[in-house]
DNA sequence: GCCGTTTTCGGCCCGACTGTTTTCAGTCG
């Protein structure tokens, strides 16, 4: 089986770890950093690519040398120089620079004059006050990484988007509820809709000398104050979540509010950009010599370097900076673009709600459209439907709609296991009588990555295959995805007219932002679903649409963006 | 080590906070 991206990256990213200790030219360490970014951030597969003879060097920050090692990677498994570094260096070194307060410099201290090789001779070392003796720490440095090093072992997990979403809005009412303050806007990975947040980055801005960072590093939820300045704090939260609090004058808010969005990597191809234009930029604004050019809003920071707006969920630095320069920025798909929902689950199944008010629901929501999808015999956990209460509930659809009188078409569907073999959990003649199915697998995930693939295109062929739900089958933080080439169901999709969904359960959002734009480079279409299992789940959508946001989707590339009967016509193969 | 509508060599984003320092290095975002 070939290499995955993710691995070769952090091959680079651990080179890089070990290189920065060992003391090396930064900028070269940089170059592996930036790298293993590029990497990891693909969407087709590396080793392929690699195995087809493609020049490497077209990527971005990947040059001759690079390409190389790549190359050596993908044949043997292994990058020689970090094995070579390794026999110098402890590898888990590299671990020890996650912890916060600890970087290259202080980790090689501890290494040379304690001999610290591992987490766990590092506790030893500050349980037995060895660090506070090292150059460059004291006590002081000594028990915070002792705090550190215990909250870290227990817990050590990004955060979902909901759940930081729910973290930040009584922070961010508390904030603007004191007088005088004008803004309060959250930034960061929330702003950029990344499906998990490692924490939550807050901007304020607001008249001088209010009591911003008392209210702040007061909140009733803050556990620890890790620092407080007048313009930047930082508290680490009970529940574990750290926050950053910027606050900057009303006049630099579009220019903080894009430095604290990030991603790292676009704000240093922006400001990189300003260079080049003898302009500097920071989170205050944009400078030429002493003079503000710029910076109220972000359009004008991005104004300043000859760019359009560039959205949030596109600020990664994968491409977005050569597509603005360009014209060529995607028109991402909205939330308002939606027209209808394709899975949901009544009370029939494991949804909580009856069909009725599933509908209604749908309906309050302006759809066009809503299809019941509830789960097939097989999954027996979930009370699924055999053919013949499959049956009842298509006729039981239709008298609905004969009721709804046009406010909303409830649509007759099912969500189908595929069975282990790549059959269709239930017989064609009641399949036939449904609008459309959805597919999913719902058990053995353990599959070698071939039997996988082949059981999802086994069960494609059949006419009665419509879209493929949650393809990885993953949870987030909870369960890895399952084996399998989503390469060639993406393509075995676009081939025979089947779309993919875009679940979007805030802990499966499965597409991951990285497969859209697969999806969409393959030519396959994209159906964002929620998945609901009640009248409230139906709101999921705007992660979906988030996540398809983050994967460059326009609305052409999803089909419940389309009218009923458009829809339709896409559903017949 | 990468990169180039100035450059194939000489640059490489920018600032805040902390702790250990007597003026700044290290770390972080």
């Amino acid at each position: 089986m070939s290499i995955h991206n993710r691995e070769i990256a952090d091959l680079f990213d651990r080179l890089a770890d070990l290189l920065e200790i060992d003391g090396a030219n930064r900028f070269r360490v940089r170059a592996y950093r930036q790298a293993a970014q590029t990497i990891g951030g693909l969407s087709e597969t590396l080793a392929d690519r690699v195995q087809q003879g493609e020049d490497l060097t077209r990527l971005p920050n990947i040059g001759e040398g690079i390409a190389k090692k790549v190359a050596t990677i993908v044949e043997t498994g292994a990058l020689p120089e970090l094995d070579a570094l390794e026999e110098r260096l402890p590898a888990e070194l590299s671990e020890l620079m996650k912890l916060s307060g600890l970087g290259p410099k202080r980790v090689k201290a501890l290494h040379q004059d304690l001999g610290v090789e591992t987490i766990e001779g590092l506790r030893k070392a500050i349980e037995q006050h060895q660090v506070r003796e090292v150059p460059g720490f004291g006590a002081k440095t000594e028990h915070k990484l002792g705090e550190r090093l215990s909250a870290w072992q227990s817990e050590e997990r990004r955060t979902r988007l909901i759940e930081a979403e729910e973290v930040a809005r009584p922070l961010i009412a508390r904030l603007h509820a004191i007088d005088g303050v004008n803004a309060v806007e959250i930034a960061g990975s929330l702003r950029r809709r990344q499906e998990t947040v490692g924490d939550l980055d807050i901007l304020v801005t607001a008249e001088p000398d209010l009591p911003v960072m008392d209210a702040f590093t007061g909140y009733e939820e803050v556990g620890e104050v890790v620092s407080r300045g007048d313009t930047r704090s930082t508290v680490m939260l009970r529940s574990g979540i750290q926050v950053d609090l910027r606050l900057v004058p009303r006049e630099s808010y579009g220019a903080a509010l894009h430095y604290f969005t990030g991603s790292k990597a676009h704000n240093i191809a922006v400001r990189r950009m300003g260079v080049e234009r003898g302009l500097k930029i920071n989170e205050y604004g944009v400078f030429r010599g002493e003079d503000r050019v710029a910076g109220r809003s972000e359009e004008e920071v991005y104004r300043s370097v000859d760019l359009p707006y560039i959205e949030p969920e596109l600020r990664e630095d994968q491409g977005e900076i050569d597509a603005a320069r360009g014209g060529r920025l995607p028109r991402l798909i909205q939330i308002q673009d939606i027209r209808g929902d394709l899975h949901a689950h009544t009370d029939a199944s494991d949804g909580h709600d009856r069909l009725e008010a599933m509908a209604e629901a749908a309906a309050e929501r302006g759809y066009a459209y809503l299809a019941i999808t509830d789960h097939s015999r097989h999954l027996t956990v979930a009370n699924g439907l055999d053919a013949e209460r499959l049956a009842d509930q298509v006729d039981a659809i239709d008298r609905l709609n004969d009721k709804l009188d046009g406010r909303i078409q409830v649509l007759k569907a099912v969500e189908l296991d595929i069975l282990e073999d790549g059959s269709l959990d239930l017989p064609e003649d009641i399949l036939k009588r449904l609008d459309l199915r959805v597919c999913s697998v719902h058990d053995r995930f353990d599959l070698s990555r071939t039997r996988q693939t082949e059981r999802i295109l086994r069960a494609m062929d059949s006419p009665m295959f419509n879209i493929l739900a949650h393809p990885s089958g993953r949870l987030i933080g909870e369960r890895a995805a399952y084996q399998v080439d989503l390469e060639r169901l993406i393509e075995a999709a676009a081939e025979r007219g089947c779309f993919l969904e875009l679940n979007a359960q805030p802990k499966r959002l499965d597409l991951t932002d990285a497969d859209c734009r697969l999806a969409k480079s393959l030519g396959a279409k994209v159906a964002i679903s929620t998945d609901a299992h009640s009248t409230a789940n139906l709101g999921y959508m705007r992660f979906g649409v988030d996540q398809a946001r983050r994967g460059w989707l326009e609305a052409a590339d999803v089909i419940n963006t389309r009218p009923v009967d458009a829809l339709r016509r896409l559903l017949e193969r």
